[in-house]
DNA sequence: CTGTTAGCGCATTCAA
DNA sequence: TTGAATGCGCTAACAG
């Protein structure tokens, strides 16, 4: 831990006996230096330890290379591993990652958050924040006139905001139909926060599939839940309370999933033979529930991986003058068959 | 999307009618400007939608307000807690993160993403990765000689580095002493790999209680699994089949338990009555676990924001000239009991 | 191939 | 209380 001053360029230059210019073009590799210089600079260079300073790079070229992230909801499994997937697609395209969490969905936050994100110059935004009505409204006037790209991992297209989604609704779709085609007949949801995007698109998925069955109102069959296990016991004992005839449930996420398999077991009700359970993400411990979860699997690195994407293009385009539009991109989910849903 | 090219102090010093000096003056809150000034000066701001340029900033002042983050394993609970502690703490203190993640433990990535870290004039480097031996031979030499502090979040005081760590010791006696109070006689462990360090420490921390005990040769108690569920369910079929007089099993964390669990249910082992077992972590799903499961938690998000603290007296000192030091600043587990482990 | 001049946006001397 | 000059570390545009 020891100290020295960081050394410049401009030493280098004095003790390599050449120019600063001269310099720079060794650092950035560039082809107008004559070998012997390059190798005289070279070893300068390793000799005093000295490496670029990228933030007066930055200032001159006026690219920072670096990507803001704002995240939310680390801690499950989902935005984590979107998180890795972005991190991951940054490095390899040579961009650094400036990350700001949500710890709620306070409007100021956002506010402070992002002029610190744009004050330090960063290139793009990637909004990794699961949809929520509450910051929508708020969202939309900070970043009406935003000076940098902003990539937006859901599935709400207001201005010409890129987007990378994940298809809720077809994963919510499969879940349902598999359960039907399983031979359960009654199939009850029960949904995450009402004002989530993600809660909003997979409860429309499981309608669309049971609006084809006889079944009457659906919303008898509904009950809200907060993405945790202990909503998703609470919620499983109130579906079967105000409707018995239920014989199979998809739950919105493994979570709720996961407290639904409690509550069963407390009850006394035999899964999958009494009622089939499926959830959504396929969280790793999903496979070692009792009774291992049959799941909806959605490749959340992808879609973070997708999002740099995205965020290249625009920026590329934007150099060169364009404006980078783009359709949603979709991910598409997965089913994972488990025992939870399995009928002998 | 639209853009405006950013306006800089220059032109707010003309629009206002004044130097570049005063304006400058006004957003760092100087009191010696006229009041007068400050309210022209700050209207111009509002109106021209002016914000400083950090960069620009960092570069004259000689200070980024910038941290490096170098994390691990976020997909695991632990680690991600660590992650929102530290961006939590650091955003109140005012600094912005830079985060890079290490995929596994090659030794040229670590030197690649320090070097960046650095080159970007992080002012510190927060080395929120699990202890690895063969991670740390590579990590010495990188480090020796690190010209901005680094705090470690891991027990491993090598050089005079700062090292906040969670006391895996102490969380393994916890766990196997509660195990021994319940009636339970042979403890066995499920460890994590053995070049991991928090999977060496728990392991001390169970023999030290077990020694006690008149068992003989802890080494049969012994299997060792690499974190997964999936090992912790071959885990405790090879322990019971290579000593069947265990009668309860610490693993070392929550995931691994949980393949015990799955084993001991497939197996026809009654847990908690013929087999008790703890793990470590607890993960919000430890509570749902079919029995739920006893367990240690730690406070990883605390463990982040004291690394960050940490970093902060450092840096204080330093810009005083002076150095600081401290001893390894450890963070206490807590036992939480579930029926995994309770003998009726 | 190499050096000189200039300036990125800002804050820190100073002097007025 | 304000402004002019100077420089942070680096690179772009020129000239030689």
């Amino acid at each position: 831990m020891a100290r020295q001053q960081k050394v410049t360029i401009k030493e280098v230059a004095k003790a390599a006996g050449v120019s600063t210019q001269t310099v720079s073009r060794v650092i950035n590799s560039r082809p107008d230096v004559s070998p012997e210089t390059q190798k005289k600079v070279q070893h300068v260079i390793d000799d005093l330890g000295y490496s670029p300073n990228v933030i007066a790079r930055s200032l001159v070229r006026g690219r920072s290379n670096t990507l803001g992230v704002v995240g939310y909801g680390l801690g499950y499994f989902g935005p984590t591993s979107i998180l890795k997937g972005i991190e991951k697609r940054s490095y390899n395209l040579g961009f650094s990652l400036l990350l700001s969490l949500l710890d709620d969905f306070d409007p100021s936050y956002i506010h402070t958050i992002t002029e610190n994100l744009l004050s330090r110059q960063v290139e793009g935004i990637i909004w990794a924040v699961p949809g929520n009505d509450r910051l929508a409204g708020n969202l939309s006037v900070r970043f009406k006139e935003a000076p940098v790209p902003i990539v937006f991992l859901n599935k709400s297209r207001r201005f010409n905001d890129l987007v990378v989604a994940l298809d809720n609704q077809d994963g919510a779709r499969l879940a349902t139909q598999h359960l039907l085609s399983q031979g359960y007949r009654c199939v009850g949801i029960i949904t995450g926060p009402s004002d989530w995007w993600e809660a909003q698109q997979r409860e429309v998925g499981w309608r669309q599939v049971m609006l084809d069955t006889e079944i009457g109102d659906l919303n008898k069959l509904k009950v809200v839940g907060d993405w945790s296990a202990h909503s998703g016991n609470i919620g499983l004992r109130d579906l079967l309370a105000k409707s018995p005839q239920i014989d199979a449930v998809f739950a919105s996420n493994d979570q709720m999933a996961l407290g639904a398999l409690q509550a069963a077991r407390q009850m006394g009700i035999k899964i999958p033979q009494e009622l089939g359970i499926v959830g959504f993400d396929d969280i790793p411990e999903a496979a070692y529930f009792y009774p291992a979860l049959t799941t909806i699997r959605q490749d959340a690195e992808e879609l973070g991986a997708q999002a740099v994407d995205q965020m290249c293009n625009s920026l590329q385009a934007r150099h060169q003058g364009e404006e980078y539009r783009s359709d949603v991109v979709w991910i598409k989910p997965e089913l994972i068959v488990r025992n939870s849903s399995i009928r002998a």
